[in-house]
DNA sequence: CGCCAGGTTGAAAATTGTCAACACGTGTGG
DNA sequence: CCACACGTGTTGACAATTTTCAACCTGGCG
C-alpha cells in the first residue's frame, strides 16, 4: 500500500493549484516546500471509510476513485467519480465529518500531503488556502448538477450527460486522446451511479452506440459527436461553473483578512 | 420588500451559532456587537438568483424559502427546502459562485448580516468562522443524502424519508408541535423535491394516510408513529451528521493559524 | 356566482426493472 | 493444451413502477 515516504518537491500539488489559478514565483516557491509522499493504492480498495479522520489529503495523479453510500440492503449510491487531478479527502480534512465511503477503482497513484503541512502552507500563502478550499466546494457542488440529473432526467438523458460530464473533466487534465477516454467501470457501476439498473445503461448505451454518438470498444469510450450528444443530453453550459477561474472573492477576502488582521477590500457589488 | 433599516443586536445570529457550539461571553458579546437588518420578503418571490453575488446572508426566522434549477423545457429540481433557523447565501458568499436559484415559499421574515460585517466578526471571533463555515457545508452536505434517496430509493421510501427529514430539522429548531407541522408546499413542489410526478405523490401520500402513519390536513402534517415512518423510509441514523455538534478541528486548525501571530485571544479548543 | 389552484382518482401508456439465458474473454487448474 | 469457472456484456420477455391524461371535487376569493 503505502510507498515511498520521505519528502520531495511537490510537483503534483504545484499542478493542481496551477489549474485553478495563476501562481507568482512566490506562491510556486512556498508550494514547493511542502512535504509530500508519493503513494499508490490497488484497484478496488477502500481508501477513506465513514467517519474516519484523513491524516492526509490525497492528490490523485493516475487512475480512478468513487464516492458511495449502502444501503441495508445493498443498494449502492455511487455519488461521484474522482479522476486524476481530483483531490480526496479535503472536505473531510476541513469539516471534520465524513458521511460516504471511498474506494479505488483501478489502481491509483497519488500526492499524500498531510494536513498540517498544507495548514503551514496557508498560513505562508492564504490565497491558496482560498483556493484550495474553493475547490473543495466546487467538487461538492457536483452533488447538486447530480442531483438535478437523477431527478428530472430520462435514462438516455442521464447517460449521455454523464459521459460528457466525464469527457469534460478528463480532457482539462489531458486524459483525452482522440476523442476517447478510458472508462474503467463496469455497466453496473454506471448504473449506480446513474440511479439505473445495469441493464437499462445497457440498453441505453446500445441507443447511443446505434445513434453513432458514441463508440465502445471493450473500456474504451469514444464520443465522436459532443455537440449532439450534449444536445441529447439537454446540456447547460451556463449552469455550472465547470470551466469557471478561481476568483472566489468571499472566502479568498475572509482568509485575507483573517490573516492580516485586517479587514480589506470589501467584496465587490454583485453584477447580472 | 426591504425594511427596518439600520442596526441592531443580533438575537438571530446568536441563536443561530448558539445552536452549532457553545458559546463564551467573549463571544456573545462580539456576536451582539454585529450590525443587522431585520428583513421581510413576501411569499413566492425570487430571493437570489443565479451568478448573482449575494451582499449580504439572510438568517431565515420565520417562514419556507427553497433552493431549485430549471431545465430549458421547464422541469424543475428543488433541491432543499430552506426552513427558519437556516442560512441563505452563505455558500455563495464565501465561494463566489451561484448554481441554483433561490426563493420564498411563504412570507419570510430574516436578519440580513453584511458579508463584510461578518468577515469583521470572524476576524476578532475566528472560531466562528469556522463554524459557519462548517455549518454551510453541513447543509451543502444533505445535498448527497438527497442523491441516495432519489437515485435508490422508490417513491414510498423517498416521501416517508422526506417527510422525517424535515420534521427532524423543524423540531430542532421549536417549530413541530404536537408531533405535527405545516409544509407550505404543494404535492406538486414535494414532486419536484423529489423526482416524482404530483401525482404519484399524492397516491404516495393516500397510502401512508391509509397506513396511518401521516395525518394530513391542509398544509399540516401529523407524523403520529415516526419510528414506523423510519422503518418505511429506510431511515439510516448513523449515515447523516444531523444531530451532529460542532467540532471541526479542521476548519478549525485552519481558522485559527491563519489568525496566529495576530492580534487576539486564540480560539478555545472545540470540545465536544 | 363562477373561477381557479390544488387535491384526488381511474385508466391507459411509457419507462424502467427483473428474470433468465446466452456470448465472450480471461485466467486457472487439471 | 483444454475445460471450466467467472465476471461482464447483451438480449428478449415480462413485470412493476411511475407517468400521463382526463376527469371530477373542494375551498377560497374576486
Amino acid at each position: 500500500m503505502a510507498d515511498s515516504a520521505g519528502r520531495s518537491a511537490s510537483t503534483a500539488l504545484t499542478r493542481k493549484l496551477a489549474r485553478l489559478t495563476a501562481l507568482s514565483d512566490e506562491e510556486r516557491d512556498a508550494i514547493a516546500r511542502v512535504p509530500v509522499r508519493q503513494r499508490n493504492f490497488p484497484a478496488e480498495r477502500t481508501l477513506m471509510g465513514w467517519g474516519s479522520l484523513v491524516p492526509e489529503v490525497l492528490l490523485v495523479e493516475a487512475g480512478w476513485a468513487f464516492n458511495y453510500w449502502l444501503l441495508a440492503d445493498g443498494r449502492r449510491q455511487i455519488f461521484d467519480f474522482l479522476l486524476p487531478g481530483d483531490a480526496i479527502g479535503l472536505r473531510t480534512a476541513l469539516f471534520g465529518f465524513r458521511d460516504r465511503m471511498t474506494a479505488t477503482l483501478t489502481l491509483v497513484s497519488a500526492t499524500g500531503v498531510a494536513w498540517p503541512d498544507l495548514i503551514a502552507l496557508f498560513e505562508e500563502q492564504p490565497r491558496l488556502g482560498a483556493v484550495l478550499v474553493w475547490e473543495a466546494a466546487r467538487q461538492e457542488s457536483r452533488l447538486q448538477r447530480y442531483l438535478l440529473d437523477i431527478g428530472q432526467r430520462d435514462a438516455r438523458e442521464r447517460v449521455a450527460h454523464r459521459l460528457v460530464d466525464l469527457y469534460e473533466r478528463l480532457a482539462a487534465t489531458g486524459n483525452v486522446r482522440g476523442g476517447a477516454f478510458t472508462l474503467p467501470v463496469t455497466q453496473e457501476m454506471l448504473g449506480d451511479a446513474l440511479g439505473l439498473s445495469f441493464v437499462h445503461v445497457n440498453r441505453t448505451l446500445r441507443w447511443l452506440r446505434r445513434q453513432g454518438l458514441v463508440v465502445v470498444s471493450g473500456r474504451r469510450y469514444e464520443l465522436p459527436d459532443i455537440a449532439a450528444l450534449k444536445r441529447i443530453a439537454g446540456y447547460d453550459e451556463t449552469a455550472a461553473p465547470r470551466a469557471q477561474a478561481f476568483d472566489g472573492e468571499g472566502i479568498q477576502t475572509l482568509f485575507a483578512s483573517l490573516f492580516r488582521g485586517q479587514s480589506s477590500g470589501m467584496p465587490e457589488r454583485g453584477e447580472r
